[in-house]
DNA sequence: TCTGGGGTCCTAGGACCC
DNA sequence: TCTGGGGTCCTAGGACCC
């Protein structure tokens, strides 16, 4: 059924408005020293990786995901600079600004891209060149970063044309001109096609976009089920998907979660439950700020040989307490029976829905709910772990890093605004 | 100095019920 | 007793994205 929607959705004119290397390019602009140099933002300090490389970088090969070691092998004379989240958020909501300028249908897709529907509002300005032009210039005039910009006629095609027109481009896929560009194409260049698919694909014989296009709908509906009929309409440039203006403060998710490698692997019961409890602490001020309850906690631990296993535990009822969150989380590392050294510690609450207030909690209850609002409020006013648990003193809290953490999976407003203040 | 952190969606397989 | 089948709910893990 979705994919039939992919199928059958009318034209649009879509942009597709991606910054490149979008951290790095601020990090240079607020830095002059960093202009022209290799540079690459990483996260918090310790076990960490790229996670953008400015061009200078890349012309050395440097790639994000890359560890620090792979990215100075590669680049001796890099610079690695610790991102700051505040100052990404500010300029997108800064850019935010002006693609609504165009156009009410905005979806901030994550930190650095954003897809614009103008089909309804191009002629205003000129059209779709034009306004795609228009918003390369105002992002220079008042960031002073490049960006590029996609025109397609959905937003799989504007996504397409603005990675085949980085960097510093502004590319129009028209549609007549659509498969003569898909033909060739590799499939994973597509937006939804990754590694794993690809392997798959080639072993069936397809490699390029034109042949997943032209192959039997049949046969990649029974390798893949419903994922090979959007394969295949993607294949042929048909993504129905439209541009889903973001909420904003409004906007709903569906899970929210906090994890982090350790500086070094542990494999104390006790560390492990100090970082279980900051873990929790994180979840549940970020789902209390936005007057959130869930009732599925989840932890995921990464042993130090990368393997990767979660154990999810159901609450009676919704919750956004910090103590009832890392219970959960305690009763799921029983559950687990954790074994050998701990690398990753994540806390995530799903099945998440809005607070509508507790009209009989128990006295109990409600002195604790008090307590934590308290809490907040400090740590919302004097910064992340200004008040805090008796337990994390020398362990977990002692390690807390100031930097905190970068992703450009973030929005800037919203839940996905993962910033602690 | 080996390998981040934030999400979403889909699927296989087990438990349980009729 | 030698073993149905459909439906639903739940969980763990994988693939993908920025």
């Amino acid at each position: 059924m979705a994919s039939r929607d992919r199928r059958f959705t009318e034209d649009k004119t879509v942009l597709c408005v991606d910054m490149d290397a979008f951290f790095a390019s601020v990090e240079q602009k607020t830095n002059p020293r960093l202009r022209g140099k290799p540079i690459a933002v990483i996260g918090s300090q310790g076990r960490t990786v790229v996670t953008t490389a400015s061009y200078e970088a890349r012309a050395y090969g440097v790639k994000t995901g890359m560890n620090t070691y792979e990215a100075r092998r590669a680049c001796p004379r890099i610079i690695f600079v610790v991102g700051n989240n505040a100052r990404y958020t500010h300029t997108c909501r800064e850019m935010e600004k002006i693609f609504l300028r165009y156009t009410p249908d905005v979806e901030v897709y994550s930190v650095d891209e954003a897809f614009l529907d103008i089909t309804h509002s191009h002629r205003l300005f000129g059209g779709p060149v034009a306004v795609a032009a228009k918003i390369k210039e105002e992002v220079r005039d008042l960031f002073d970063i490049p960006c590029t910009v996609g025109i397609g006629h959905n937003v799989l095609m504007a996504k397409l044309a603005s990675d085949l027109g980085k960097p510093d481009g502004l590319n129009w896929i028209k549609k007549e001109d659509v498969a003569g560009v898909l033909d060739p194409l590799p499939v994973d260049e597509l937006w939804g096609i990754g590694k794993k698919t690809a392997q798959k694909l080639e072993k069936m014989g397809i490699r390029t976009c034109g042949e997943l296009g032209r192959a039997p709908a049949s046969l990649l509906r029974n390798k893949f089920g419903i994922y090979g009929e959007t394969i295949s309409c993607m294949g042929r440039g048909e993504l129905g998907r439209a541009v889903e203006p973001t909420q904003g403060e409004t906007e709903q998710v569906k899970s929210v979660g906090h994890s982090i490698t350790l500086p070094a692997d542990v494999t104390a019961r006790a560390d492990v439950e100090a970082w279980l409890l900051r873990l929790s602490d994180m979840v549940g001020r970020r789902v209390r700020r936005h007057g959130l309850m869930g009732r599925r906690i989840t932890l995921t631990v990464r042993y130090s040989d990368f393997e990767t296993v979660s154990k999810r535990v159901t609450l009676d009822a919704a919750t956004s307490d910090t103590h009832m969150i890392y219970y959960a989380a305690l009763k799921a590392v029983e559950l687990l029976n954790i074994k050998g050294a701990v690398r990753l510690l994540g806390v995530s609450v799903s099945q998440v829905g809005e607070d509508h207030g507790q009209m009989h909690l128990m006295e109990e209850d409600r002195k604790r709910r008090d307590l934590l609002g308290a809490m907040d409020e400090v740590n919302n006013r004097y910064g992340d772990g200004a008040a805090t648990w008796a337990v994390l003193r020398g362990r977990a809290e002692r390690k807390r890093s100031r930097a905190g953490v970068i992703s450009p999976a973030w929005r800037p407003t919203g839940v996905r605004n993962v910033q602690l203040k």
